[in-house]
DNA sequence: AGATTTATAAACCAACTGGTTGACAATTCC
DNA sequence: GGAATTGTCAACCAGTTGGTTTATAAATCT
């Protein structure tokens, strides 16, 4: 446990991590990523009404993941990706986690080719697993 | 933008960004990322009930991000990594977009030398970047 | 057998989410 | 000036979250 627990208690990856679980506000940042878009254009593809699509890039404000520049009657989005960087790093800390099963792999393989070596012998050429 | 928006809509993403979303549980899986633990030792740095913290587990393994064996009277838990390297799949797609910053102090860096070694001209030195 | 440990379940609660509709304000178009 | 576009706000609502407490079940210890 490389990191504290304190390190967990984050209000910002909250926010972040809160504003990333709805499908309508991931497909927000996606098309934010391509270029700056107000907030019609950003509704007119999801299937609830304006006020709920304002409320989800509201969210996405709040969680420092968009900002907004108004411009005459139009409020222009454009994404702010460091929070991203936040997430991703948070996750990252696992990695060494998901690619474990590769070395389990490995020393099961390296198992069956010792036991191939020592082969002869008739009895005991397939024992139940190490464990 | 290289995904559809469908692919945004992901029921495992969002229960995992949601699971993420609470620092008691993002506390549990950094402590299972050690060893398999109990929900007694889980849930003792947690400042809450027991079985507030049980839920917490709960919301976890919803999410597949932690498989339970019962044995005896204790439930050990233990990690499972994978859908968080959807999470950081999903976050890393946005990898271009923080580090664009970097790309236009580059590309900034370069006008300046650019313009300095040409000095004396100043016009058409470069046209605006690739794009 | 009795006490302790480990965990679930149910009832309850306040607060928040995610959606709606209707009214309104400001800007821009004709 | 009047109409259309763009967006906010407030009220409302059903469902979920995140926490509590109390009661209960099952396994283990003495």
């Amino acid at each position: 446990m490389l990191n504290h627990m304190v390190l967990d208690r984050s209000p910002t990856l909250d926010r972040v991590f809160h504003a990333l679980a709805h499908p309508a506000r991931r497909s927000i940042l996606r098309r934010l990523s391509d270029k700056e878009q107000n907030l019609s254009e950003l509704s007119a593809p999801l299937k609830m009404s304006f006020p709920a699509a304002s409320k989800h890039v509201r969210v996405l404000e709040h969680a420092g993941l968009v900002r907004r520049r108004i411009q005459g009657r139009q409020h222009l989005c454009r994404l702010n990706a460091s929070p991203l960087k936040d997430a991703a790093d948070w996750t990252q800390g696992f990695r060494d986690q998901w690619e474990k099963r590769f070395e389990v792999l490995e020393e099961l393989l390296a198992e069956m080719q010792q036991k191939e070596e020592t082969g002869t012998q008739a009895k005991s050429v397939r024992g139940p697993a190490s464990k």
